[in-house]
DNA sequence: TTTTTTTTTGTGCACGAGCACATAAAAAAG
DNA sequence: CTTTTTTATGTGCTCGTGCACAAAAAAAAA
């Protein structure tokens, strides 16, 4: 509870006994100050304590920032409306800070959309760049594009872990994997086989979603496993006639099918496709919190969601590519949010959440 | 991608062909304005959108403000070093804005303390209060004193909602009984006995762990129940020897227990007294992230902790007071935060995140 | 009408930091 | 020992808003 005033600029000045411009040159190592005159300066900063003043910092360098994100079209995948909560969030408290967000939308599961829109990005010549690459190969190039331009870029929800340099804020997918091998140990307690289902097109280029497959194997490895594990993939799931015959035949070859762990957020065409077949039983085990999976999460017929969060990566991302900007150190690490163990008892908490506006500061 | 520029008083007060202090004097009713003047304002305001660079209203205003703090000490209970890392972090990203916290903290289980420091913190006159009562009597007569200051209040961890003005940011005690019940439904499976066990004092005067006990109840109220479910309160938990003893007896007396249930972060007292009884079948469910909680998660000594985030309970309650006193809009209200279900597979993540620093905006 | 009072409107400085430019001091060249 | 060049240091304006005070206009009193 002292009450010792903040140091400004001015405060150092009068200390060391010069003027202001000569401590704001030390400060921003600018040159053209005197050697003893510096280390004088130095000084006294080391002794008063000096840290800027945001707040002031900002006004006066009256800047513009644009930050660009490159993420897939929310139209076409529900999932993808989510992170957008996030950045809207992170834009309104930062917006007094001369932040802007201008976004590219690519259309999920078309490659040429991304490498156009991806363009388009770098043609905008963005101050900071948020993505989150969907395809493999693809995002290599545009790193590589990106890389000489020499401004902050962050990943969200899909890590590459190639680029070592690029940080990256999401889920840890292949410990989602094992998180939902736990869960399954504990709900199926031994007894019958787990399928694994990929609802969706070119797994063998989306790492994260093998990183889960290698997740939840590797968890059962660990011990004598009393579960076999089939692995499937889906390609047009909105179709859910389709997609109940595929069951159908799934169910006809392997009778002791007891849980089923869907690799993305769209464990709801499963559900809508298992009541048509009459299956009620089993223990599914999902992602994320849409509403559709929320809904059926409270009916009983999800047990379980693993919430990624893909709102705080798109609050995180953006507040931290904006401290990136604003203090202009490079802080950008790797981060892997929370796994949240979702179920009918807690969910509307985490919904509340995400509805609820935090704090705008 | 429009490139509409930020209104500015000035702007507007050109449109208006008035000047920028009689604009000013619209935006803060002030009054002294003739009448078809600040109509005309209003409608130019309307036209040209205008919302407030906080960045230069907070520099201008040049004004200090003081958050009181009023929580329990972190050196008789592990548990509140926790809400202390949120509001360091709230403190940080908010004190170019003028903020200060001022911590006022009592011996917890000691009502006097309470109240002598209660004391002090009304008398340091702060401009806004957040607190954790714990002491459900002593709390309604400083609400009582607190009302008249006419200041934003928010309280943490512990919701007294007899008093529904004052708002609060933390767990929904009553539901986070009722996710222990289905914690235990999944992994006890309709077999033995649950013990609920308060280690602690007092609990008839903390109305929030009387609400994890009847949201327990009621979770098996819901369904032909085939757990029994028993209550024991042991106040020297801190003795491990007279707790063994303690144990000791139950077990006599009570065969058939299966899982127990520790109504706060405490579980960890419980599992050296278990070991040293030689009881490693149970199921534990406790509460929160200290340390010793999560090596024995990790362990396997500990089954499921639920997680109430109290870094996060003490970032936001600093977050909105801070939100309140600078946009002097009164917003306060009441949050329930995420309960988390942490099992070993996902512990290290929220452990990550509590150490990693977020983004200091 | 003139003077006084009241109401309305305009102006200038402050907040703290950034940056351009002016001035002063020291060093190099003449 | 000047003059020129280089280096070092100081000053003044800017950002957008808030607020005190000055100035002007309108209304009331003389």
């Amino acid at each position: 509870m002292s009450k010792k005033k903040r140091i400004r600029i001015k405060d150092i000045a009068a200390d060391a006994q010069v003027s202001r411009g000569t401590v704001d040159r030390v400060l921003h190592n600018r040159g053209r100050v005197a050697p003893d005159v510096k280390a004088k300066i130095d000084k006294t900063i080391e002794k008063l304590g000096y840290s800027p003043n945001i707040i002031a910092s900002t006004l006066a360098k009256n800047k513009e920032y644009h930050i660009a994100t490159l993420l897939p079209s929310p139209d076409m995948d529900n999932y993808w409306a989510l992170p957008q909560i996030g950045i809207e969030r992170a834009l309104k408290a930062s917006k007094d800070f001369g932040i802007h967000v201008d976004q590219f939308f690519y259309i999920m599961e078309n490659v040429n959309s991304f490498k156009e829109q991806a363009d388009l990005l770098i043609q905008s010549n963005p101050d900071a760049i948020l993505l989150s690459a969907e395809f493999y190969r693809e995002s290599l190039s545009f790193y590589k594009k990106v890389a000489n331009l020499n401004i902050p870029l962050l990943s969200i929800n899909t890590h590459i872990p190639t680029l070592e340099k690029v940080s990256y804020i999401g889920q840890h997918s292949y410990q989602s994997g094992k998180l939902a091998g736990r869960i399954f140990d504990i709900a199926l307690r031994n007894k019958g086989d787990i399928l694994m289902l990929h609802l969706g097109s070119s797994v063998d280029n989306a790492p994260h979603i093998m990183d889960k497959e290698r997740g939840l194997s590797d968890y059962f490895q660990t011990k004598t496993n009393p579960y076999n594990i089939l692995k499937e993939e889906f390609e047009d799931y909105a179709n859910i006639d389709r997609l109940t015959t595929f069951l159908y035949n799934i169910f006809e070859s392997t009778k002791n099918i007891a849980g089923i762990f869907v690799t993305n957020s769209r464990s709801y065409y499963l559900v809508q496709a298992l009541e048509l077949l009459g299956y009620h039983d089993l223990c599914i085990v999902g992602f994320d919190l849409l509403e559709e999976n929320c809904q059926l999460l409270k009916n009983g017929k999800i047990d379980f969601l693993i919430n990624q969060d893909p709102i705080k990566q798109g609050n995180l991302g953006i507040l931290n590519l904006v401290d990136s900007l604003l203090y202009q150190r490079s802080n950008l690490k790797t981060l892997y949010l929370p796994l949240d163990i979702v179920v009918a008892e807690n969910v509307d908490l985490y919904m509340q959440n995400e509805i609820e506006t935090f704090v705008t500061l």
